[in-house]
RNA sequence: CGGGGAGUAGCGCAGUUGGUUAGCGCGCAGCGUUCGGGACGCUGAGGCCGGAGGUUCGAAUCCUCUCUCCCCGACCA
């Protein structure tokens, strides 16, 4: 390609609201264009990146025996009212009303369309296992976009889904899938981390999460130092130490005048946090939700929202609290009424603890449980923590961020359940298909690709993903025997396969240097006077400060060599 | 949806106590000089100041409504 005739600049100044560096980034090199709020145009340098993801995700996927094929994005309501997935997506779903005043969603995913094509379709255990996937642009009206491609509401997705007769066999499915996708990042060129995962809005049992590593990340990983356990905080368990045993005693009144938070209560009466209990209010689908948990421990809403199986979970306003008749910072669990109490398992794990007495500027001592109050439910709802012991192994766990850039779940059976998908077993009885569901953000792997291989110039695209393989740099355009040498040498090294950028314009040599390393192609061959006096060229990989001189005798072969190694 | 901010040239911004012809940098077009890390000179094109309504002799500037976009929380590939 020569860049002179390439649709799209490369932008000194990133617009002012690109915050994260892969949209800076992507938007200064030219590879993509807002259209709307999460809405982007990949323009053609953009789109080879995106395509050569694509090809290699689809090669794995054929490979662990998927087969590709295409589903639309409209799709009728009744589907989604039948899987009764309506709910959990509520809001995320775009709507639209056809001319008979139909209503048809912009597929958010496709499970309930595969599923009720595999209705249609198979019969018999004979037919399974099934491993149907499909590359297509997904519709979410997520509450916030951000992040460039980070965070999109049309968004291409790999998905693949397995149909299988029992467990055993989706556990092949599953392992197939993990290593598929494993497969798929390294050859990327992007190192990945798989851990465990809440199923979230998809529903279902085993879930993990494919991580690439990044600061900027959005979610957080924890991770044992010794075992490999590895889990998306949401999901992470650890060890909760428990206090000191202590012989119980009376409960006990304290003024504790304009003391409010944990801390503050915990310094004046004493004590550390973890011999107070904290409490939170929420609600849940518009009914209020009282937490406690031991005052060390943080809510994971994540947690708390599978506790109540509820679809929406949010903290509650100082008005639902005051309606509640709640006294914030003052409030617990001992003598209250008509209200669901949820605890975290931790409140267990201490005795003679410090508790709000409902009552303003009011604190108890030696509050214990069951003694003192009573939980509706009690459960793991605490968010692990760096520091503490793995459940597994009992090492310590620490902390890493993040980018979720594939998703793969054991859906059970559900769906098929709810849809009919159901098949005649061997024994001639009928059986529902168990499922599971497999998913690569493409746009966002992109994305998490630049932000985790860049510098201060721009991208370092890892060659595999790379827009093209090679820049080939003429410097003084008009030098007659640099240009000669360097349109020789497009059309050789085209011909021998590589993938070139020819920046044919006439551009003084910073501006071509710093466009080069902005848009990140991994390897740079410059053409210019003088390296000609010595019949070379000078040959530099974007990821490299040190650039070498090879001689043109030879250089496309020794090019293709440096490439396939590198490669 | 809750809280915070922004819409002026392709991009980044200034101008906002109402006052003539709306500016600057980058980019873009032409000519010339340059040519190994965003070079320089000259000339030039490009704007209903997000939209609608109002106040006024006069509105980018004041008022009302609206749309769009960004950031922080709930969502997720």
């Amino acid at each position: 390609m020569r860049f002179s005739k390439l649709l799209g600049r490369t932008l000194k100044e990133a617009p002012s609201d690109a915050d994260c560096i892969s949209h800076q980034y992507l938007v200064r090199s030219g590879m993509i264009q807002q259209v709307a709020t999460g809405v982007y145009s990949y323009m053609p340098m953009g789109w080879r990146v995106f395509r050569k993801i694509e090809n290699i995700i689809r090669e794995e996927m054929d490979r662990a025996g998927g087969q590709e094929l295409m589903m639309p994005s409209l799709q009728p309501l009744e589907l989604w009212e039948k899987s009764g997935r309506l709910p959990s997506f509520d809001k995320t779903i775009f709507i639209v009303t056809d001319r008979k005043e139909h209503k048809l969603a912009m597929g958010p995913t496709h499970e309930e369309v595969i599923t009720d094509l595999v209705r249609r379709t198979v019969q018999s255990y004979r037919d399974l296992p099934q491993l149907p996937y499909q590359i297509q642009n997904k519709f979410r009206d997520e509450p916030r976009p951000r992040g460039g491609l980070l965070r999109v509401r049309e968004f291409f997705m790999k998905d693949l889904y397995s149909f299988d007769t029992d467990e055993a066999s989706l556990d092949q499915s599953y392992k197939k899938m993990v290593q598929a996708y494993k497969k798929i990042y390294a050859r990327c060129g992007l190192p990945s981390v798989m851990v465990e995962a809440d199923s979230g809005a998809i529903g279902g049992k085993a879930s993990h999460e494919f991580m690439l590593i990044t600061e900027s990340g959005e979610d957080e990983i924890i991770y044992c130092s010794k075992c490999d356990y590895a889990a998306n905080t949401e999901k992470a368990t650890s060890i909760k130490k428990p206090n000191p045993p202590e012989d119980l005693k009376s409960v006990e009144e304290v003024s504790t005048s304009g003391l409010k938070s944990i801390d503050e209560v915990a310094t004046f009466l004493g004590v550390k946090a973890d011999q107070t209990l904290k409490s939170v209010f929420y609600v849940a689908d518009g009914k209020l939700v009282f937490v406690v948990i031991r005052g060390d421990f943080e809510v994971n809403e994540v947690k708390l929202k599978n506790a109540l199986k509820c679809n929406d979970l949010h903290m509650a306003t100082v008005a639902e609290t005051k309606e509640a008749g709640l006294v914030a910072g003052y409030a617990s669990a001992i003598g209250l009424k008509n209200v669901l109490i949820v605890a975290d398992d931790s409140i267990k794990l201490g005795n003679n603890f410090v508790a709000g007495a409902n009552k303003p500027d009011t604190h108890l001592k030696n509050v214990n449980y069951p003694r003192d109050f009573k939980a509706n439910v009690i459960e793991d709802i605490a968010r692990a923590r760096a520091g503490d012991p793995c459940p597994r192994c009992q090492g310590e766990l620490k902390a890493q961020r993040g980018i979720e850039v594939g998703h793969v779940f054991k859906l059970g059976t559900f769906l098929s359940e709810r849809l009919g998908a159901y098949y005649l077993d061997k024994d001639g009885s009928s059986k529902p298909i168990i499922m599971g569901c497999y998913g690569i953000g493409l746009g966002r792997l992109l994305a998490a690709a630049v932000e985790q291989n860049n510098d201060e110039k721009g991208i370092i695209w890892p060659l595999p993903i790379a827009p093209y393989q090679l820049y080939l740099c003429p410097i003084k355009t008009e030098d007659v025997k640099v240009m000669e040498t360097a349109e020789r040498l497009y059309s050789d090294l085209t011909a021998a396969g590589i993938e070139v950028l020819f920046d044919d314009r006439q551009e003084s040599p910073g501006i071509k240097f710093n466009d080069a390393d902005l848009i990140g192609i991994p390897l740079r061959v410059v053409v210019s006077p003088r390296t000609l006096q010595s019949n070379s060229v000078e040959v530099k990989w974007r990821r490299e400060k040190q650039s070498q001189i090879m001689p043109l005798e030879g250089l496309v072969s020794n090019l293709c060599t440096m490439l396939q190694v590198n490669g």
